[in-house]
DNA sequence: CTGAGGTACGTGAGCGTTCACGGATGGGAG
DNA sequence: CTCCCATCCGTGAACGCTCACGTACCTCAG
């Protein structure tokens, strides 16, 4: 390949100085309109590209930003994703995505994407210690982080007042023997199914957990095929998400029952999916725009300097709320 | 915001010159043990992180690759984005990911994109003399382009060999009254429709065409219950794509009809969350890893100078084939 | 003692661009 | 004719980093 055009090739093509190349390709004023197409005739015959680091390094604002996901083909990312590169394009920044699902080095890839982009977003997942020296000095929101205290700013969900209206639904209806199918460690229960446990005790109800975690699509509908033959009596299922609900109602009706009258069926996450399903997906919503912009907004003002990079002033809470469709 | 520090800094605080600073902070060799942990803990101590600009400039190979997109709430745009991330990743290359969707002036935002990166893929739709001057020099592919010459490197799709076999197990199954749910501008038919007619002609068929393309899910909903009111008669849908293809499976069970007994439903593009619905989407399925892996081989390819940035050679094809599953 | 070779570190130059100036030219007011 | 100002264009310097090379010092064989 040979060398790119430098702002000097152009110069010299079009007999003038580099300053002169700079006015035309920036539109600046103090041109004469024959020189300046001169100029752009040649940028044009020699293909020219101001660089970007070149440019970089002089002027002051840089606008990249970095967002770390962990599953696209799991929709709540993309909704995550479309929202933050909305909010962003709207200041002007650009987003450098990185799925890091299939990353042999996590930390690696990520010690990369530090060193290109002016602030972070997204699934983090690492060590403190690790975190802490990748993104020195860079602002950081992650998103519904692990720990409780976050290093940086963060953007946390607060299920239990949907989770609350949930289970008022639910006893409003009669329901006496609900179901989560979860998705954690063999042995654990995901935050969501321990904020479910303690909303339905709250009420005098117990209930059955079943955890899948399989990690491929054909795995976790036969997982979810048997779990509900496992507990046939169930008379409600809540889901760990909404992709997996939509997984629930399949092997469902496959099995001959519909809900929401055989038994009520609740996910996770708001996706617009499902709305397109039949029964409509009955499920614990975020709103994904306010998600993205929230981040979107801390990340740039920390940035900007108009807000430190830790602490409790860079945390923001969503709610999910309970968005009644068909299937329960 | 103050000034972040730069190598200079660094070395002065750990009392070295700037290119024992670099040696450390990249690992070269030819530096005393002691010195290096000195540098590290006083970039540390500054939050010292290396300009990409300044190391940009002097380095070689960039490797960021724009992703232009154009509804990442579709989960056929997230799919490619994984594809393609996927293969760009391991190419040690990065995505800057761009949803064209709602910008407001599009060529200026592809403008500031093709400024960022070294090659681009995705779904441009631009005038041609425009795309020539925004991406002179710039390696290209675009996806599923709309001209039959592209300017640059192409992945195009090739849905009739999918669509023959569909028509034969149609016909095989007894059907008559095909419906196309398209999605184009009123009066005009997508190729997929087109495609659609002529193997249903070829076998002395004809078919009804409705289309559809609102802008609002609400609206595609609506506009689905309205033209399967208008064609009862219909036994077989086939749809645009396979989210409108789950609207047309939720809008039938709303009506108390059942696919496939009372009525086929086909989508296409091969959506994972087909696989999740009851009944099981049958569709014409794109190999979406296949259309990453080939964007990504034949623009880095063309960066490399391997091929060149326009013709033949930076063609390919991917087809489409018949996935049979459940509703049709 | 000499000099070759190795280790550790520093110095000038250059990457491509823009900023802050400075110089040249021409036109019009006084 | 002179002077001022506007218009147009060019020249050093700087941004932060790495490369190529140079220097100082130490070790050890001859």
């Amino acid at each position: 390949m040979q060398r790119a055009a430098t702002i000097h090739d152009v110069a010299a093509a079009a007999g003038v100085s580099r300053q002169t190349v700079t006015r035309a390709m920036n539109a600046m004023p103090g041109i004469n309109v024959d020189t300046r197409e001169r100029v752009l005739a040649a940028a044009r015959e020699l293909s020219y590209r101001p660089s970007r680091f070149g440019r970089g390094l002089v002027k002051a604002d840089h606008r990249m930003l970095g967002l770390v996901l962990d599953d696209l083909t799991n929709p709540f990312y993309p909704q995550l994703a479309s929202a933050v590169t909305g909010a962003a394009g709207r200041a002007g920044w650009n987003v450098v995505l990185t799925d890091a699902t299939h990353a042999v080095d996590r930390e690696a890839l990520l010690a990369d994407l530090s060193r290109q982009v002016d602030a972070v977003i997204g699934y983090l997942w690492l060590d403190p210690s690790v975190q802490a020296r990748l993104f020195a000095g860079v602002p950081v929101v992650e998103i519904d982080p692990i720990r409780r205290q976050p290093l940086n700013g963060a953007v946390t969900f607060d299920l239990r007042p949907a989770m609350r209206d949930l289970v008022r639904h639910l006893t409003a209806h009669d329901v006496r023997r609900p179901l989560m199918v979860d998705q954690a460690r063999p042995g654990e229960r995901s935050g969501r199914a321990k904020v479910f446990a303690s909303e339905l005790e709250r009420v005098g109800l117990g209930g059955d957990h079943v955890s899948i975690a399989t990690g491929s699509t054909a795995g976790d509908l036969a997982a979810i095929g048997a779990a509900l033959d496992a507990h046939t009596d169930a008379d409600v299922v809540l889901v760990y998400n909404d992709l997996l609900a939509l997984g629930v109602l399949g092997a469902l009706r496959h099995r001959g029952r519909r809900a929401p009258d055989d038994v009520r069926v609740v996910g996770i996450d708001g996706l617009s999916i499902g709305e397109l399903v039949a029964p409509r997906l009955t499920t614990l919503a975020l709103d994904m725009a306010e998600v993205g912009r929230s981040a979107t907004e801390l990340v740039l003002g920390m940035r900007a300097g108009e807000l430190p990079l830790t602490g409790a002033a860079v945390r923001r809470k969503v709610r999910h709320r309970l968005l009644l469709r068909d299937s329960a």
